[in-house]
DNA sequence: CATCGACTACTAATATTTTCATAGTTCCCT
DNA sequence: AGGGAACTATGAAAATATTAGTAGTCGATG
């Protein structure tokens, strides 16, 4: 689990930092919600822990950001003893705790795990287009309830897809993202792998279109 | 749920119990903790909610006097405005919330719920499926009424399987989880400890499904 | 010091991935 | 419309990778 702490004072960071670490999460730091917003194009944190006063860019103000850009992640927010948290204002942002400076360890502990628990389950993980259904958390695809069976890289493939759907997808592109970017094999590969995929797809096989000159795409018609 | 409140305010007991029974828990009530003792002697309430100022004995000794017992529940503190929530004291007197009096009765409700969900993943004493109990306090597997003898990590990695039950784990989750993060072996080690799991199963070695190219999974059938 | 469990190395058994040859399409040009 | 170039689909075999099973060493623990 990876959780970004948002706060100015490098003191506070390297206190969480520490708890944290020590319950074997993984951690990450930013100094002001500008760097944060940068952190996470890059990484994609489980948890964020955020101060409510920071220079430029208060917690509040992030939180709003984050939101008006679609992003969905579990926030604590941190507030000093005196500020008021303001809950309504909190909750409708999308904060999930707030803990109080000065904390203990075993109550930041606490609500970080409660929080991941509480999100965690509700995140159902599941992709669904009429019968067919990709559960990633049980990492298996289900067309009419039962399960077909795939091969790693099929999965793979049919999950790019999905994440990519509509989009062309050139060979090239294929191969970078699935096979990564050390692999150096031929070109015609992509096509086996898409073969099979159409095959263990059944009747869903047309879902893939085949973009001449170009790579594949996976179209699904919106309702 | 049974949620014994412990408070010798006549009138704070009231209010807490019409917002508990208003989301159906179970209400006791004790005016003191040596009523809430006795009273815990033949009722086994799934929470507390102590006052910290009480005659007789106040919330802290009485939160003592428990965990010198060996009694692990769920607790909430009251406290009321200015009166100083050691944290630090009330963590490790096993105490897992506080409200501050005034309190809003959502916030109470709030805070109830989310220690309940916590816990109760701890107080689960038994893991049922068809033959197949687990018995976390005895820290026995039985199948079919007899226990089976399981080494600890076939234990530990069972439990982690029940846990996180019909999700695909990979080899370095489960490394990481039950062997910790120091550890630094062989990917290979999860298999022979899935082999030998397996067969201590017997019937229900089928369970732990293999997800190749990625990990194993508990697979439960609903019913 | 004897036993048990954890771990590693090795081998066998499977499953997957890749390559490659061939057949089939599509598209463009005349 | 016909021919050819370029591209894609398919089937099967070869090459790899992954997992299961076996045996044995090491080290902790009673």
């Amino acid at each position: 689990m990876k959780i970004l702490v948002v706060d100015d004072e490098k003191l506070i960071r390297n206190v969480v930092r520490e708890y944290l670490e020590n319950e074997s999460y993984e951690v990450m730091e930013a100094e002001d919600g500008m760097q944060a917003l940068e952190l996470m194009d890059r990484e994609t944190p489980d948890l964020l822990i955020v101060d409510i006063m920071m220079p430029h860019m208060d917690g509040f103000s992030f939180c709003k950001e984050l939101k008006q850009e679609g992003r969905n992640i579990p926030t604590i927010m941190l507030s000093a003893r005196g500020e008021e948290f303001d809950k309504l204002t909190g909750f409708e942002l999308g904060i999930d705790d707030y803990v109080t400076k000065p904390f203990s360890p075993k109550e930041l502990m606490a609500r970080v795990k409660a929080v991941l628990k509480r999100t965690s389950s509700e995140i159902g993980k599941k992709f669904i287009y009429e019968d067919l259904i990709i559960d990633y958390t049980a990492h298996q695809v289900l067309i009419d309830g039962s399960e077909i069976p795939l091969t790693p890289k099929e999965y793979d493939l049919l999950c790019y897809f999905v994440k990519n759907k509509n989009i062309a997808l050139s060979r090239e592109n294929l191969l970078n993202q699935i096979w990564g970017y050390d692999f150096f094999g031929d070109d015609r590969t992509i096509d086996t792998h898409i073969k099979m995929l159409r095959n263990s797809l059944g009747k869903y096989r047309d879902l893939i279109v085949t973009v001449r000159g170009m790579g594949y795409k996976l179209v699904l018609k919106e309702k």
